[in-house]
RNA sequence: GCGCGCGUAGCUCAGUUGGUUAGAGCGUCUGGUUUACACCCAGAAGGUCCCUGGUUCGAAUCCAGGCGCGCGCACCA
């Protein structure tokens, strides 16, 4: 009879996370566990985890960040890999600073008014807030980091890597100063990398525009003030006699001189075939003027309002106030050739607010990505270690995107104008006695003096850098660089770098950029790009739309395992997924399954039942089959994790504990049991899941009696003991027996309670029947169960075939005589055709030349098996009728 | 404009280099209380793997074209 152990009394009938997850936490982390333990003869594994910006909380794009990062961390660790995960966050210079100037917006404040100093110091407060949520949410998600390491970019020593990273990039002469066009955001007051724009199609009004002999066209006729350039292509019949010459033309402010340039830019096809240019607010028409040494005038100022450029009717307005007056003015005199009034264009908006984003000349920090130092440039660094496979990217369709986007890249303007981040250490002096005082002075500490004129008025460059200059660094600003420390000795390269798709341009490959040159190393050997989460519908989640799930409401009501593994299981790398709540429950009826499985086993084994070691003398068929098979999931799960498979090795052992393990296997030993068996399997299983379900794995660890925590734990190694192919294809055959009773019993209505009698011949397998008949009568609910070798098709039965096996049930009275003959006969012909395709095959010599060896045997056991049904059938539909 | 991805059961999606008669979860339907679990158990229905053609002994998988959807980059005269 059941044995009621002591264990029970902790074990409710559903898993309540709640309960544990916080505390099983806290005994991790107390342990020590996460923090390496240096092995030379192993392999060390380290991740740096992207970190999140410290403006507020986590959403679910990190929540699936953590979930994979600690699959792989606890993987390894269990490995006895020495691994490291650093946590930290990011100070995400104009995310940050936006959260702040709307905070104190709302008090009435703006960052002007409350000065450099005390704004810094408020945004410090509220970072410190935000960090203190992220950590707690962190530690809610499992994640197994080393908190003994946490870092932030703002940090001492990582700011000093940033001093350093830009002296040395300087030095080499690769950060340099220029006048160039850049975006700049208008409400930001700031300069945007070419990749922190982001693009909105909007409908507006097309001008074209009478200018001299030719008709223009623009979107932004107010930036036209001082155009006097027209490019026509040179091969242009209509404007031959027109090239080098200037003339007068009437414009927006009286008579201006314009000059015929040819240039192939110019399209034939466009509009007129002309055009004019203003390289003061357009990347390619500031290439041209560079090419040509045109005048460059800004017409446009920082904060989007017309400059004295515009004459005094315009200076001071605002870009959407100078369009309708200019076209007023144009029209006025008659040169307005015609509108069009539903045009389609990008607009260009800043990635942070949303401002539209006006092109500008300003000057401003690079670095330069082609100059060629020590052989290489930058760029062709970046794109070598991708190439020659030193970094791999997966999904690897991203390399591709990787290249494009690299082999373009335009010199990165590093230099923001925002007070949130690390100031650029660069002074200027501003004594100003000798003409050598006007170079900046580049240093790694806040010189005293300049160097020039001895002059002790300093004054450090206002503007801070872009804030992926610093998290750029992180792999190893974060191990301790620019010191060689043993951290960078032991944990650098990383070992993966594991982030959305959606920064592989901002973060990964500036972190790839930055590496090579700084460490002649690269950053990271594998790059795993998950997915965006989606809703159910597949839209973006956002605030505005309503459709986000926090992650903390979720883990509140299902547990963080559950969540966990909504996020990581039926999803592929570099893919969208969308989660939706009832996938989420899905996943924690899983979690309590497991929970129910172990509280089955808890109730029949005692504490010490789980350290016995298996007898091998007396195995069950049954014991054989699951010991075989999980030496199978062993094997598939490590190969999986190493291929960062981690959705089908999640989902192969999600399948293998609940359609294996317990319909099957907890259900059989209800009739034999073998103790150290199901605790050994049970055991094993919840090694597996440790990685994926972290929190109920250890808890149901410690409930069977284990003194040492699962996280530091052996992960399972094959045992070839348990190699036992052949009860595993008995076992097999047992299932599909009683399966194939089910099925009959379901198909006639037989309740449970009603017994019957059945016969079986087993051709071959009778002791194998025999050996498991109790389990048999349990499983399929059998009275009386009688095995033979062979004998008579049976009169008067329902008869099925299970391989070679003869089943035989005893309801002669129920049997429905045309309902039967019409499934035989529905069998049958599915039967003869799967048999004619195995035909052609087998018989076919190109397929038996090419085909490899274990195909073909596959097949003919098939054919064999097949043939032999297709005759049963036939008897058994004579011996019907 | 250039590049990339997706299209598999009612829904959400897996499907490793081509190889059993294509899978899972949810939902639907029929039954159910058995040494854990109704967040459960047993069983069932449900598919032109978007279409057309090709390569191959063999295609959801590879190639070409088409249709539909999405994304990135560029352009924005």
């Amino acid at each position: 009879m059941c044995q009621i152990g002591k264990i029970l009394v902790d074990m409710e009938k559903i898993y309540k996370a709640k309960q544990f997850e916080g505390k099983i936490y806290q005994k991790w982390e107390s342990s020590g566990g996460f923090i390496p333990k240096f092995d030379s003869k192993k392999k060390s594994f380290s991740i740096a985890l992207p970190p999140p910006n410290a403006t507020g909380q986590l959403h679910l794009g990190h929540a699936t960040m953590l979930a994979i990062e600690d699959i792989m961390v606890r993987y390894h660790r269990m490995k006895g890999d020495p691994t490291l995960w650093v946590p930290g966050t990011d100070h995400a210079a104009i995310a940050t600073q936006n959260r702040v100037e709307k905070l104190i917006g709302e008090e009435g404040q703006t960052r002007h008014t409350l000065g450099r100093v005390k704004f810094i110091k408020r945004v410090r407060k509220y970072v410190a807030d935000s960090q203190g949520t992220i950590r707690n949410q962190m530690r809610k998600m499992g994640a197994s980091v080393d908190w003994t390491r946490e870092r932030y970019t703002m940090d001492d020593q990582l700011s000093t890597a940033v001093r350093y990273a830009f002296f040395r990039f300087y030095q080499d002469g690769l950060i340099y100063r220029g006048h160039r066009i850049v975006n700049w955001c208008t409400r930001c007051q700031s300069t945007l990398a070419d990749d922190e724009l982001e693009y909105r199609e909007e409908k507006t009004k097309f001008y074209y525009l009478k200018y001299g002999p030719v008709v223009i066209g623009t979107a932004r006729p107010e930036t036209k003030f001082l155009d006097k350039i027209i490019i026509v292509h040179p091969k242009d019949r209509r404007y031959k006699k027109w090239h080098g010459k200037k003339m007068m033309v009437p414009w927006i402010n009286g008579e201006i001189e314009a000059t015929f340039i040819s240039d192939e830019v110019a399209d034939m096809q466009m509009g007129s075939g002309a055009m004019t240019i203003t390289p003061a607010h357009s990347f390619v028409d500031f290439e041209l003027a560079q090419k040509y040494g045109f005048e460059i005038h800004q017409i446009i100022n920082e904060s989007g309002e017309i400059t004295e450029a515009g004459g005094s009717d315009f200076k001071g307005l605002l870009v959407k106030e100078a369009r309708e007056k200019i076209i007023q003015e144009l029209t006025r005199k008659g040169l307005v050739d015609h509108i069009d009034e539903n045009y389609i264009h990008n607009l260009s908006v800043c990635y942070r607010c949303g401002t539209p984003v006006e092109p500008l000349v300003s000057e401003q920090w690079f670095i330069n990505v082609n100059k060629k130092v020590r052989g290489k440039s930058l760029k062709q660094r970046s794109i070598e270690v991708v190439k020659n496979g030193e970094i791999k990217i997966l999904p690897d369709l991203f390399n591709k995107t990787y290249f494009h986007w690299m082999e373009n890249l335009r010199d990165w303007c590093i230099s923001r104008q925002i007070w949130w981040g690390h100031q650029i250490p660069v002074w200027y002096c501003v004594t100003k006695k000798k003409r050598m005082c006007a170079k900046p002075i580049v240093a790694l500490e806040t010189p005293k003096h300049c160097p020039y004129c001895l002059g002790n008025k300093l004054q450090q460059d206002p503007d801070t850098l872009d804030t992926w200059f610093s998290s750029g660094l992180w792999t190893f600003s974060t191990l301790g660089w620019p010191q060689r420390t043993k951290d960078l000795a032991n944990f650098h390269p990383t070992s993966v770098l594991e982030t959305g798709y959606d920064i592989l341009f901002f973060w990964v490959a500036r972190m790839i950029l930055l590496t090579t040159y700084l460490l002649d190393e690269i950053p990271f050997k594998t790059v795993y790009l998950h997915g965006l989460v989606r809703d159910k519908q597949g839209l973006k989640m956002s605030k505005s739309l309503g459709n986000g799930i926090d992650p903390l409401d979720m883990i509140d009501k299902y547990g963080t395992d559950a969540v966990r593994l909504s996020l990581v299981l039926g999803s592929s790398p570099g893919n969208d997924m969308r989660l939706y709540e009832e996938k989420i429950a899905g996943y924690r009826n899983f979690v309590n399954k497991i929970w129910n499985g172990a509280r089955f086993v808890l109730l029949n084994l005692d504490k010490d039942d789980f350290r016995k070691k298996i007898d091998y003398k007396s195995l069950a068929k049954i014991d054989q089959w699951i010991l075989h098979r999980t030496n199978e999931v062993v094997k598939q799960a490590s190969k999986g994790i190493e291929e960062y498979r981690f959705s089908e090795v999640g989902l192969m052992i999600y399948d293998f504990f609940w359609s294996e393990y317990c319909d099957w296997y907890v259900e059989m030993s209800k009739i034999t049991q073998n103790k150290a068996v199901l605790a050994y399997v049970l055991k094993t299983v919840l090694a597996l899941l440790h990685p994926f379900i972290p929190f109920i794995s250890e808890k149901i660890w410690e409930l069977i009696g284990e003194k040492e925590l699962l996280m530091v734990s052996n992960w399972p190694s094959v045992n070839p003991k348990n190699n036992f192919p052949f009860s595993k294809r008995e076992i097999k055959q047992i299932i599909e027996v009683v399966s194939v009773i089910r099925q009959s019993r379901a198909e006639y209505h037989l309740s449970p309670a009603e017994k019957i009698k059945v016969t079986l011949y087993g051709h071959g397998l009778a002791s194998t029947l025999n050996l498991n008949l109790a389990i048999i009568k349990q499983l399929a609910r059998v009275d009386e169960l009688v095995i033979k070798e062979k004998g008579e098709k049976l009169k008067g039965c329902l008869g099925q075939f299970v391989g070679n096996i003869e089943v035989y049930l005893h309801i002669a009275d129920l049997i429905d005589i045309s309902k039967e003959c019409e499934r035989l006969q529905k069998e049958l012909e599915n039967v003869s055709q799967y048999l004619d395709r195995l035909k052609k095959k087998v018989t076919n010599k190109q397929y038996l030349r090419n085909a490899p060896k274990l195909i073909i045997e596959q097949d003919k056991h098939n054919f064999d098996e097949s043939l032999s049904r297709q005759k049963n059938l036939v008897a058994q539909l004579k011996n019907l009728m």
